[in-house]
DNA sequence: GTGAAAGCGCTAACAC
DNA sequence: GTGTTAGCGCTTTCAC
């Protein structure tokens, strides 16, 4: 049913190394064009197309990439995702993309599955600071690993400079008068959330106050909604301040439903800068944040592992203070 | 550096082929169990996985499959790649997970690299009805073909009830009293565009009516928004129904910025529910919209894929009121 | 109950 | 310039 080498090679009049070497590329130069030419009619003719399994074989070599997300449906990830992608297919790479869910037994035994799969890499935001084990069993066989946007000691990341971005937004914040700041911070086990608390906290003490209070959120919709009630109820918060947008939209929804309102009443700011596509920031433009450059990260973290460099890399952000797309976009 | 076969065989003193039929659980009843615990130990303690391509080659299937949509950053199409591929996974299939940005070109180049790659199958959401022949070849090779969430002729299908959905969408909204709708349809060559209008029609006729006006819309949040802004203009419309969500977030927002309010002066209505997380029904909860239950559709398509049953489908969906999930919140 | 041997489809070193 | 040959690592038929 499906066309070998041999009968490439048969029915051009070659042996089958010739055809190899049609597909490689390989002597183009000292090959008679007619050769070559027979070749690649009956390649077409027989709709061939080489065994990747076969190739791998022999070659020794996948050409595979592993990238493993915590959750693939966070818009986040996935523009982290597809900058991976877009890399690896250009060079001829084929990505297994892979969605741990949050769990880290989940991304175990991904990690086990791409190991199984002989990835020549793989391209990782971990859970958490848990299983470095699994991570150093892929090491040991010579898969390359590459974190993306959250650390591990011993690996290289490319991640953000989410510590000196969350100063800059505290000072953003400070400078526009607010005094009892609230902070909603993410998982402790993940260095993003910490990293953010500690750059907001540096800013804030650098102008010899404190944080109002600070509360652990779990970067999920919910867990900002939870903690903006308990905070509208208790606290007296000038701003209440989110580690990532996500919980930050449930800052709003909360503060919405106590029925104040943003920025007249109550100041709210998130991190990441989600929408990267439009809509978000159009529903949402009194939300002051942090763009992190997240499809340029997985880029990067793609190129540097294709490239050989096992060093890490942070990437610079940009402030977006609530209101501005509105205003742009009216300007256009 | 990685062990083989033999490696593990000539450990444990026995010859490769008893490896494998442990490996592969062949004749686990007629082997001396001293003779399997000393191939398990020798595995372990070489820390040996089989490598795949020889395991292809030989077995002569890749136990690999092919999933293909326009754009994973939707969380449509996140949410239904998630469905296919847990159930790949849990059959023991390797995902290939590929995104043609809404591109019929880098559609047929990535048909092109599942065909190298030799998946078996390939569950794909086609970005229009246009190249049907790549999908031919595929099917002339052996590779079973499942499409979803939109036809086209000829190949078997795991889709909405679109045209019966919105057809109750219409009945729900003129139940409300509203007699001037105005509808913002999707890309022409997607059948789920086409099937929306059409049962929306079905449901406004029947009643003796006709639609105020009809625009067409891209999907996207920005055509959403640039309709209803040319809607809010021109025509005394008292309802907007836009084919997804994601225009008639669009919608919303245009709606907002003329200083209007949903669903007081205007009423807003979307499909597909592209929430299914909370935090977008939070934002929005005056929208109303139909729920697609999109991750079944995904695991459904790729269990009959799996299963040869190449006979299409179609499932319900479930219409969401505006402001009912607000309400159900508050009752928790 | 276990082993020997062939071969899946391809590539590359070496012949000529 | 092109062909011959060996072998990548695994599974499976057939011996015994």
């Amino acid at each position: 049913m499906r066309a070998t080498i041999r009968e490439v090679a048969e029915r051009a009049g070659v042996a089958p190394c010739t055809v190899s070497r049609v597909l490689n590329g390989h002597d183009a130069e000292h090959m008679r064009p007619e050769t070559k030419e027979r070749v690649l009619d009956s390649i077409r003719e027989l709709d061939y197309t080489p065994v990747r399994a076969a190739q791998r074989l022999r070659r020794q070599r996948t050409h595979a990439l592993g990238i493993l997300v915590p959750d693939i449906t966070n818009l986040y990830f996935a523009l982290l995702t597809r900058g991976v992608e877009s890399v690896a297919f250009e060079r001829g790479f084929t990505s297994l993309i892979c969605d741990s869910s949050h769990d880290p037994r989940r991304e175990a035994r991904y990690l086990e599955m791409l190991l199984a799969e002989d990835v020549e890499g793989v391209l990782l935001v971990p859970t958490g600071r848990g299983d470095a084990s699994a991570l150093k069993r892929l090491v040991a066989r010579g898969v390359r690993v590459m974190l993306m946007d959250r650390r591990i000691v011993g690996f290289p990341v490319v991640e953000a400079d989410n510590r000196g971005a969350s100063r800059a937004l505290g000072e953003h914040l400070l400078g526009l008068g607010y005094e009892r700041m609230v902070y909603i911070s993410g998982p402790a086990e993940v260095s993003t959330a910490e990293d953010r608390l500690c750059g907001f906290r540096d800013a804030v003490r650098s102008e010899g106050g404190d944080l109002a209070d600070v509360r652990r959120g779990a970067f999920t919709f919910e867990s900002g909604f939870d903690a903006a009630r308990e905070i509208l109820r208790h606290d007296k918060a000038d701003a209440i301040v989110a580690a990532n947008d996500l919980m930050a939209f449930g800052v709003l929804r909360a503060v919405e439903e106590e029925g104040l309102s943003v920025p007249r009443d109550i100041g709210v700011a998130g991190f990441d800068h989600v929408p990267h596509v439009p809509y978000a920031t159009f529903l949402r433009p009194e939300l002051t944040t942090v763009d992190v450059p997240v499809h340029e990260m997985g880029r990067q973290a793609a190129r540097r592992l294709l490239d050989g460099k096992a060093d890490s890399l942070q990437l610079a952000t940009t402030l977006i203070p609530g209101g501005t797309c509105i205003a742009r976009r009216r300007g256009k």
